[in-house]
DNA sequence: ATTTTTATTGTGAGCAGTCACAACCTCATA
DNA sequence: TATGAGGTTGTGACTGCTCACAATAAAAAT
């Protein structure tokens, strides 16, 4: 009665136990046409009989493609865009594995994690790393022949990207401001080596010149909420006046409500204050955030369609696909108070 | 000049290109001792001149082991214990590859997808869903000879997994508001098939029982905010009357404290609120959420420790190891004002 | 100097599939 | 009845690596 040492069945066996070869075996697995009913059935009697499953290392030599995409994210705790991403993997076929990798790490240590994932066999890769942490033709270097697609990252960035208008949603943040009347504008941005952050600084910047307004204080956060909090702190201490904040992401918009309330003033009645990203929290938040949202379905699927278009046809050329935020107005914004 | 077709380098290059086996090739990959210093010099140097990497395929199909682990989610938008969960892989030596699963599917959809899992050659799995879908034998049929590790799921469950005590949550959750004076403490529970919800509804009532209490009113969730918020406004439409909220989990207590505050109550002043998590907002909520930790790190750690240890020793005895939460007070919870 | 030990290398046979090709059997058509 | 067309099956040669074993060389012990 000792079954320990029962060995998996192989598609040998099963050729054996059915009385066909393996190759008709295989056949049936992969769905192929041209096998006779009558074969099939007699196949597939013995498969569940031996209850054989199909060795996918075995596949994946032999092929060279496992269905596996893999996705690479900075930070895994920013866990919203994975649920959209995986959808869209699957529904073209793919499984997506998920590993997470430190941008700001060494170089070599870099390069070893991603040869790591590039020798996984793995037909393609997202990298979700809003970090210019390699160089495209470095990047094509170690990952061989295998395509890539950067999600997140700087625009102009000559690589296979797709990635949000922040320039534009950043606009519609500022405007909406002014079009409420104020015209000393405050901001918190996140760190400079998060390309989101770079990007969304340089465009408040942009935002307000075109307006030809000057900017109001401006103090840097890391884009946790106790950074929020304490750059909030900050304006607040300088001397120059601000009636309304515009913050990198919600997270810090969340510690910069706490800060405002602690200081006695209110949102939106003293400041006004708008987010960034529109987190599932942030229509909750005390009050309500007005925020910018970027959908990220939209993202996923595009990802995975460019990503999978190169899989398919190498010679698919290298672009940059370009998508529009939108402004969600919600209470803690509102018209400029004399 | 066409380098189009340049076929990725094998070990046998690399060993004709050096002068030596094959074999030799690999102990030298695989740092295997019994190699001549001036030999494995030669090796490595013709190794970086093809740049050869090896075929994770072809070792996974001749070993047998893959140094890969899987990580079943249920709802990737609770990435709380993701990067814990990857530290503690990488520490051990094994790559952790993350996917999903809807415990809610048909039986035969769950089935499919474990079994996808199981044949990509996994050395090891971990279930990391608060449903009881699947029994513990069925999932060592699915899975045939891969170890895996539940976690989160019911005490008492007879099959390998690592959980936190959340009667004992709970019951410091009570304690606390019953030694502020609190008697009368309505509930905002979770979805029923989820495990924790369940647990922690059922603690409740025990915890309120030990002290001779009779329960306030008692509501229902989803586990997301929104849910928090209606509920919380049946528990004020109701007639009974509270002076304190144990709400299953840190999302809903922010949906509650938006309902409290919108009916013009106070908290803690009004109405106190605990939480269950503590998430990382929650100390940013307003006021500042009082809730209970359950420690990710260890958590992790204990499960890929455990599951390791089954993967070296097939003889391992199946256990259930049980972790301690901690209650975290905060300004959301005060003294009982007659 | 001879034996034993130990370090170093090479050989055959897998691992579990797939692909390209060839061979066979039907069946309808000329 | 002969002839192709096409569906159905089988064969050989791979995929790239590791294992167990054997063979050799060098060092240590007798």
């Amino acid at each position: 009665m000792n079954e320990e040492l029962i060995k998996r069945a192989t598609l040998h066996d099963v050729a054996s136990l059915s009385g066909v070869s393996y190759q008709t075996v295989s056949r049936v697995i992969n769905q192929h046409p041209h096998v006779a009913p009558r074969t099939r059935q007699k196949v597939l009697q013995a498969i569940s009989q031996l209850d054989y499953r199909p060795n996918q290392a075995a596949k994946v030599l032999a092929t060279g493609r496992s269905d596996m995409l893999q996705l690479i994210m900075y930070d895994m705790r920013y866990g919203d865009p994975l649920p959209p991403m995986l959808g869209a993997a699957r529904e073209r076929g793919y499984t997506l594995l998920i590993s997470e990798i430190n941008p700001l790490a060494a170089k070599e240590e870099i390069h070893k994690a991603l040869q790591d994932v590039a020798n996984r066999m793995i037909d393609g890769l997202i990298v979700f790393t809003p970090y210019q942490f390699i160089p495209y033709e470095e990047m094509r270097e170690v990952c061989r022949d295998i395509p890539f697609v950067f999600v997140d990252t700087d625009p102009g960035f000559k690589a296979p990207s797709v990635i949000f208008d922040q320039r534009h949603g950043v606009a519609l943040a500022v405007e909406h401001l002014i079009g409420l009347g104020h015209r000393q504008i405050a901001e918190v941005h996140g760190p400079p080596l998060h390309s989101d952050a770079r990007i969304r600084h340089e465009s408040f910047l942009t935002a307000l010149a075109a307006h030809g307004l000057e900017p109001g204080p401006i103090e840097r956060g890391e884009f946790v909420i106790s950074s929020g909090y304490n750059a909030t702190q900050h304006l607040l201490a300088s001397d120059k006046p601000f009636s309304a904040i515009f913050v990198g992401n919600d997270r810090m918009a969340l510690g910069a409500l706490r800060a405002l309330r602690e200081h006695g003033l209110r949102v939106p009645e003293d400041v006004s204050i708008v987010g960034y990203d529109d987190m599932a929290e942030a229509a909750y938040f005390m009050p309500p955030l007005t925020t910018v949202r970027q959908n990220l379905s939209t993202l996923a699927q595009q990802s995975i369609a460019y990503l999978v278009s190169m899989i398919q046809d190498r010679t698919m050329p290298i672009q940059q696909r370009v998508l529009y935020p939108e402004l969600i107005v919600r209470a803690s914004t509102g018209p400029l108070t004399a």
